[in-house]
DNA sequence: AGACTGGGGA
């Protein structure tokens, strides 16, 4: 009836046939994967199909193994649909969900939470917002899970005015008062970042506040740069659990206090807690900014010996934290023995590259990247360009920016223009580099006019260092740092002018 | 029976 065959590299292949047993006659089976026995009692086919079809995506959530399901031959009611519909989106195939959902005969308001919770989950959540539309029209009723995912997803689009007319519609139906919808809530409103709402809410919750309230708050001050009042938090947190930790360590790595990040990890660990991968990203981090190649080992080595998971998250921080404390060979080793590689994995290797001025090998990596099928990003140009710029490949620093624009679409930003000009100035095309000059919006422009009155000053380049240095000051007061920049030019011009005054008689 | 709230990498 129910064959499951373990394959190798730990796919699981379910297989249902259509003649399932007996209703009456109770099922089960047990199967193991390489870190858990998991034992299921299955009473009616159709639980039976449920509950495979949900084992099979805890094996996905836990990455333990990737399943396939290979054929259900049962006749689908509404409790299969809705796990189907879950399955196929945490295997990110959305539309056959998508098409399961248009297909049911009946919905209940569970099949429009997971089909909402799959694009939520997906990050597609203007897609929750429109479903949800559709939902009021076919007048069913919202529950709390449904506001849980709609609060969660104006989070993610910063819609603030419509979650705050969803708040308003909580209350009225009376749903104000759960936990999980409020912190749900209080997420909203720290990811909008309108804080006196948040606390006005945290306030108003009193006794019912738990350890994910305020670990929501905590990062909330994190994400304003307020580490201290995140710390503040933190302190005032009796039992803290890992996220809790990870949240503060994160918030450490993030206001440029590594140190900070690697004191909690010792104390953390002193504590009895076991990190987490999450945990360690940020310890790896913290490594990294330090460029403190003893520490990195060590936070290596204690991964390795705890058996922490080595996800993607982890492996390209282990890359990151190699290439960023000068031991760029660790960094390749990690890399090349990964076989699921993102587009930040290879970004990150790409960076490592680049800032050892291996500028062809960023290149050939990109190139492997591209064959591979992973889309390049912003970040991964701006690695990319800085790898031309360090390397002095200006025709193929100028071919990538093209193509980035060209081939993948994506709108040049500061960094890029920033690379690019630098690497123009650097390679002595001055004239160049003040043409391009014309593309940067007028708001970004003061930064690649610094890289360029750098350039002339290195290249004694005084009449268009003038030019520059006029446009300069048309944009308005600046920073210090630029009046120091100018400064050095003036001083230097009027030391060149002297010079070629001398040569003249 | 299932859907939902807190932390991570360039």
């Amino acid at each position: 009836m129910v064959s499951l065959m373990p394959r190798p590299r730990g796919t699981v292949f379910l297989e249902l046939t259509p003649k399932a047993p007996h209703p009456s006659k109770p099922f089960s089976f047990t199967t193991t994967s390489s870190t858990k026995a998991v034992t299921i009692r299955i009473i009616t086919p159709t639980r039976l199909c449920s509950k495979l079809v949900l084992l099979c995506f805890r094996y996905q959530r836990e990455k333990s193994c990737m399943p396939t399901l290979v054929k259900i031959g049962l006749d689908s009611d509404i409790y299969v649909g809705n796990a189907l519909i879950q399955f196929y989106g945490c295997l990110g195939t959305l539309i056959d969900a998508r098409v399961l959902f248009e297909k049911m005969p009946h919905r209940d308001v569970g099949s429009w939470n997971t089909l909402l919770g799959i694009y939520n989950y997906s990050s597609d959540s203007w897609e929750v917002l429109i479903l949800f539309k559709r939902l009021m029209y076919e007048e069913i009723k919202a529950d709390k899970i449904t506001l849980v995912i709609l609060f969660s997803a104006c989070a993610r689009l910063e819609k603030l005015h419509y979650g705050k007319t969803l708040h308003c519609y909580a209350t009225k139906v009376g749903l104000e008062c759960m936990l999980n919808l409020e912190n749900a809530l209080l997420g909203m409103y720290t990811k909008c970042k309108d804080i006196d709402e948040a606390l006005r809410l945290f306030d108003k919750m009193g006794s019912r506040k738990d350890i994910v309230s305020h670990n929501i708050l905590l990062n909330g001050y994190i994400e304003m740069e307020l580490v201290d009042f995140a710390r503040e938090i933190f302190d005032k947190i009796v039992e803290k659990d890992l996220v809790v930790w990870s949240s503060m360590m994160h918030g450490y790595v993030k206001a440029k206090q590594p140190k900070k990040t690697l004191e909690l990890f010792k104390k953390m660990v002193d504590t009895g807690l076991t990190p987490d991968q999450n945990t360690m990203v940020s310890v790896l981090s913290a490594c990294a900014s330090l460029s403190n190649l003893q520490y990195g080992r060590l936070v290596h080595r204690f991964i390795l010996q705890n058996n922490i998971r080595q996800d993607s998250f982890v492996k390209t921080a282990v890359i990151d934290m190699y290439s960023k404390c000068g031991s760029l060979e660790d960094g390749l080793v990690t890399f090349y023995k990964m076989d699921c590689k993102d587009v930040v994995t290879w970004t990150t290797m790409i960076e490592g590259l680049a800032n050892y001025g291996l500028g062809n090998e960023a290149l050939c990596t990109f190139y492997q990247m591209e064959r591979q099928g992973i889309t390049p990003n912003e970040a991964t140009f701006v690695s990319l360009l800085a790898a031309c710029s360090h390397s002095g490949l200006i025709n193929e620093g100028c071919q990538l920016f093209r193509r980035m624009a060209g081939v993948y679409r994506i709108q040049p930003k500061i960094e890029h223009f920033g690379c690019l000009v630098d690497l123009l100035s650097r390679a002595g095309l001055l004239h160049q580099a003040e043409e391009f000059m014309e593309m940067i919006p007028a708001d970004d422009k003061i930064i690649a006019y610094k890289t360029l009155l750098s350039a002339c000053i290195n290249y004694s380049e005084f009449d268009l260092g003038q030019k520059i240095a006029n446009n300069m000051m048309e944009l308005g007061p600046q920073s210090q740092a630029v009046y120091v920049l100018l400064s050095n030019f003036y001083a230097l011009e009027g030391h060149g002018l002297k010079l070629q005054k001398q040569e003249e008689t």
